[in-house]
DNA sequence: GTAAACATGTAACAGGTTACATGATTGT
DNA sequence: ACAATCATGTAACCTGTTACATGTTTAC
């Protein structure tokens, strides 16, 4: 139950908004936390009922600003020390790797292929992430770039994998044709 | 729906009772598509109830072996060619790391050494797997190769961008104490 | 005036987790 | 005889996805 800790810890600092909080999901979490519009209203409700945060404005529109409270700021600081290994995550991209030997080596091979450039176009897509931010901010940036690097190393990571893998294939196809 | 096809793709060649492929999950998919006893006997239901499998002896303690249709194996391939591509994995360890800035740098420091421990013990446990396979026994093994492979890579990556992480928490202590 | 952006809420459904429930067979 | 392993099934619950539904304010 992680996206109840997402939202308390873009909360923060700064009250916002079920909208508000929306767009920093689609922003700087979308790649490491993706949410929908409708789990967040929704967990902001109960996150309401339970106390872990409060209404302090009303605006326009229905707008409802939301602001940490203190019970929830001691829940966000419990789940960041709670020492708790993830189990690993399900990956569809290796689940089909295990059977690619289903597949012809063409269609192997174009698989591969297609994670490879995958991976080069998510680095290019974090190196520009990388050029925008403004690393002068320091506050949250600075934790925020950690995570940006492991993107940054992971995409790179997948891309010589996938080259490597292809590779296997093809010496394979040439030691039994 | 990949558990689905992961059952699938385990019924190629031999048929499986549940119980066998429960066995399959544990240990050569664990790591890949984690499911438990009940999804799997949940969806060999439904999959018999469609036709993508189908019900070919059945042993003592109600044991019911199951066997690859050719819907099923049509299927099984659809699903593997299909031109899709996953959306970013859900990572609440990244989602801790955005939020590093709350705790002390001790903390921080703590939850990324834990990490990079981690990472190493998956290496070593992967190394270990390495040994224990049968490379010569070729069939499915070829491309399971290749998912270790992944997981070695990816374990190593963890292990530097973790210490590398620490070193740059360490660097900024230093300069504003 | 009207389109874009702001702003929230709910219902139906799919997939996954935990726990309960039951019983047969094999090996020692 | 007893424990371990084999073997299946179901119910309650939680999380997440998709789609529908509604209305306001701002900028052009």
């Amino acid at each position: 139950m992680s996206l109840r800790h997402a939202l308390l810890g873009l909360l923060t600092g700064h009250p916002a908004s079920g909208y508000d909080l929306l767009k920093l999901f689609e922003t700087s979490l979308a790649n490491v936390w993706p949410a929908t519009q409708s789990q967040i209203y929704t967990e902001l409700t109960k996150l309401a009922d339970t106390g872990l945060v409060i209404v302090t404005a009303e605006g326009p529109r229905g707008r409802k600003e939301y602001t940490l409270t203190d019970a929830g700021r001691t829940e966000l600081l419990r789940w960041l020390t709670e020492p708790k290994q993830s189990k690993p995550a399900r990956s569809d991209m290796l689940l089909r790797v295990f059977f690619l030997g289903l597949m012809t080596p063409d269609q192997a091979s174009g698989y591969l292929t297609a994670l490879a450039a995958k991976a080069a176009a998510d680095h290019d897509e974090y190196r520009e992430i990388e050029k925008a931010i403004d690393w002068a901010d320091g506050n949250l940036s600075i934790h925020g770039r950690l995570a940006l690097e492991f993107g940054l190393r992971y995409a790179s990571m997948r891309r010589e994998w996938a080259e490597w893998s292809i590779q296997q294939i093809a010496d394979r196809e040439l030691r039994s044709p």
